[in-house]
DNA sequence: ATAATGATGAGAGACCCA
DNA sequence: TGGGTCTCTCATCATTAT
């Protein structure tokens, strides 16, 4: 056995078998590591004991909140139950107000706002504030309609509204428009949201569609309650303000010279709110256009670390909806963080049961004999397409055997960032491993051996695996549909991979009628179809291969032949906007990323097909 | 011919501290 | 508040093995 070294006495760089491998972080290794992103102190090896864990636990704590508890306070238990209290009281676990001022920005409120609030409510209680924020919100939405009531009272020319001549000009074509629109008994208002949006190149029928669609979804919306009649007309100027005006001043960022560069990521990322956590919303911050909301409804996913812009660009190109942030270690034992705009509604949303296991170690129970203390981790880093090497976990092995007991500080960092890097495991004494792919299925939320077998080979099924959805996630957004398709629902499911959607659905028990599913990768596909088969779905399975290939004319006469879709489900291509990607990391406009306009040109049609049929 | 393997950083947000 | 540092990321490609 090697004789105990220092942290002085080991040198890395002189190390033949460390310094060939290129094995320490690029930066300092002198720092400390500390837990942060998306690790936290692993609770079995906290100053306080395990029982008290367990008896926070039992208590209905989650271990992320106990964690975070013992991180403030220290070892203290009746500090730590106070400050748990207050996690669930006040729903505010952070204690940093510019915390919140990021996380209320990230939701989608003004910084204006924000700042009221805070000043009225203090930084202590987020859920106050968001009521707070929410009613200036429909305040503000009240002036906005009522100014433009009174306008519209004032004169009864529409265009009287506007001080741009070019408008003023077209007055007499739309001003016709809009009285044939009240002949037809359309409420005026509504006549005239219709005529501003769809413009003036619209034919009367298009109008007179768009007032449907909107009228249909209000019907859904007072369904669920989530939304006030008065804030159809704020809607664009909402749109705009989300747009285009700075999100925060307090953090200058150079990158904010134009309008594509503005939106910025919630912290923590949580979305409209995850499971356990505090600071769930009933309602969104800046409400869906009229002219975007469903049926059909439709859910897109990408990455949340896209290039500036993206986001903003994507966004645009779906009714400016304000994107989604969330991470998945909200729901599993990996984090995966991405963003998803969708139109559906966020009220009552509820998780499949039973929800998996928040933590590496009850995930894999094996891996806590050989745990060691200085691995912190609780939390797996995001799942992606590649694995380590068997090489790189026997070097870790040798060099680990080299120290009887607990390697110098060095090393552990060493072995820590490798080990995050590539997202292993322990297995054994000094043994680290990849995940083996039937581990990713169930961290995803896929059913044990859902990709193994049917002629996939290894490395597919791990690139299959990590361009997935992770279902739990995916099905906590889903599961507002459940009360609304009680009959059955036909999905229209684009780049569908492994079928993480239709995993979803099932989970959520949601018959599906007809899923018309459009996947390029051959295996992916056979998967899916082995997936339906197996689990007896009695609707029918369509399949296609290239979202190019699938025409307008191809979708319409699937909706003449199977009924209107009621979703549209799917995640783009993220090979070029994806950080791991040296060499083509081109942005939204690369050869593969690029099919999000497929993806906006099926969804645009789907939603004029649909309209058409209601008609 | 197909599958497995290992080498290949930059970009951007989070965090820390003066 | 701003600058420095830490941390993480739905990957691609050439080479080697089967």
């Amino acid at each position: 056995m090697v004789e105990h070294s220092t942290d002085d006495e080991v040198d890395w760089n002189t190390d033949d078998e460390i310094d060939n491998l290129h094995w320490s972080p690029p930066s300092s290794p002198e720092t400390s590591l500390g837990p942060a992103g998306t690790t936290s102190p692993n609770l079995t090896h906290m100053r306080i004991s395990d029982e008290t864990v367990a008896r926070f636990i039992e208590m209905g704590f989650s271990s992320d909140m106990i964690a975070r508890a013992i991180d403030e306070t220290g070892s203290n238990s009746e500090l730590i139950l106070e400050t748990l209290c207050k996690y669930t009281t006040s729903s505010e676990a952070s204690s940093s107000k510019s915390k919140v001022i990021d996380h209320l920005i990230g939701m989608g409120f003004h910084e204006e706002l924000v700042l009221k609030a805070i000043q009225e409510y203090g930084d202590e209680n987020i859920e106050e504030e968001t009521n707070a924020l929410l009613s200036y919100t429909e305040a503000e939405k009240l002036c906005e309609t009522d100014d433009e009531d009174i306008n519209m009272n004032d004169d009864d020319n529409l265009f009287s509204l506007s001080s741009d001549e070019e408008d003023e000009l077209n007055s007499c074509d739309e001003d016709k428009r809009l009285k044939d629109l009240i002949k037809m008994d359309f409420p005026r208002q509504e006549a005239a949201i219709a005529l501003e949006r769809c413009g003036e190149n619209a034919s009367l029928g298009e109008i007179v569609d768009f007032i449907c669609a909107a009228q249909m979804a209000r019907e859904f919306d007072e369904f669920f309650e989530v939304h006030d009649e008065k804030e159809t007309i704020s809607n664009s100027k909402k749109r705009r303000a989300f747009n285009e005006l700075p999100r925060s001043g307090r953090k200058p960022n150079s990158a904010m010279a134009n309008d594509h560069e503005l939106i910025r990521l919630p912290n923590p990322m949580i979305g409209f709110g995850v499971p356990n956590e505090p600071g769930i919303m009933t309602h969104r911050p800046v409400p869906i256009p009229d002219d975007a909301r469903g049926p059909p409804y439709f859910y897109y996913e990408n990455i949340a670390m896209a290039p500036k812009g993206v986001w903003s660009k994507i966004s645009s190109q779906l009714y400016g909806i304000m994107p989604e942030f969330v991470d998945s270690k909200f729901f599993c034992a990996a984090a995966r963080k991405r963003g998803y705009i969708h139109n559906l509604p966020i009220k009552d949303r509820f998780q499949i049961q039973p929800p998996p296991h928040s933590t590496i170690q009850e995930a894999f129970p094996f891996t806590v004999r050989w745990w060691p203390s200085w691995d912190l981790r609780t939390k797996l880093n995001c799942l992606l397409t590649c694995i380590g090497s068997a090489q790189l976990t026997n070097r870790i092995r040798v060099v680990l055997e080299k120290h009887d007991g607990e390697p110098p500080l060095n090393v552990q960092k060493a072995v820590i960032y490798q080990c995050k890097k590539w997202n292993m495991i322990w297995v054994g004494e000094n043994r680290v491993a990849p995940l083996e792919a039937v581990e990713m299925e169930e961290l995803l939320g896929f059913p044990r051996d859902h990709t193994r077998g049917g002629g996939i080979s290894r490395t597919d099924r791990y690139k299959s695996l990590g361009n997935s959805f992770q279902v739990d996630t995916v099905g906590y957004h889903l599961s507002v549909l459940k009360p609304l398709f009680p009959k059955g629902i036909n999905v229209l499911s684009l780049f569908s991979g492994i079928g993480g959607a239709e995993v979803a659905l099932r989970n959520l028990q949601i018959p599906m009628n007809v899923v018309v599913s459009v996947e390029i990768s051959e295996v992916n596909r056979n998967i899916l179809k082995n997936f339906w088969r197996q689990t007896d779905q009695r609707g029918t399975l369509r399949d296609f291969g290239d979202v190019r290939e699938l025409s307008n004319r191809i979708i319409e006469q699937l909706m003449e032949e199977y009924g209107a879709f009621d979703l549209v489900i799917g995640g783009s291509p993220c090979n070029n906007l994806a950080g791991g990607n040296r060499h083509t990391r081109s942005g939204l406009e690369g050869e593969h990323s690029s099919l999000f306009y497929e993806y906006c040109r099926i969804l645009k049609t789907v939603r004029r097909k649909a309209s058409e049929m209601r008609r």
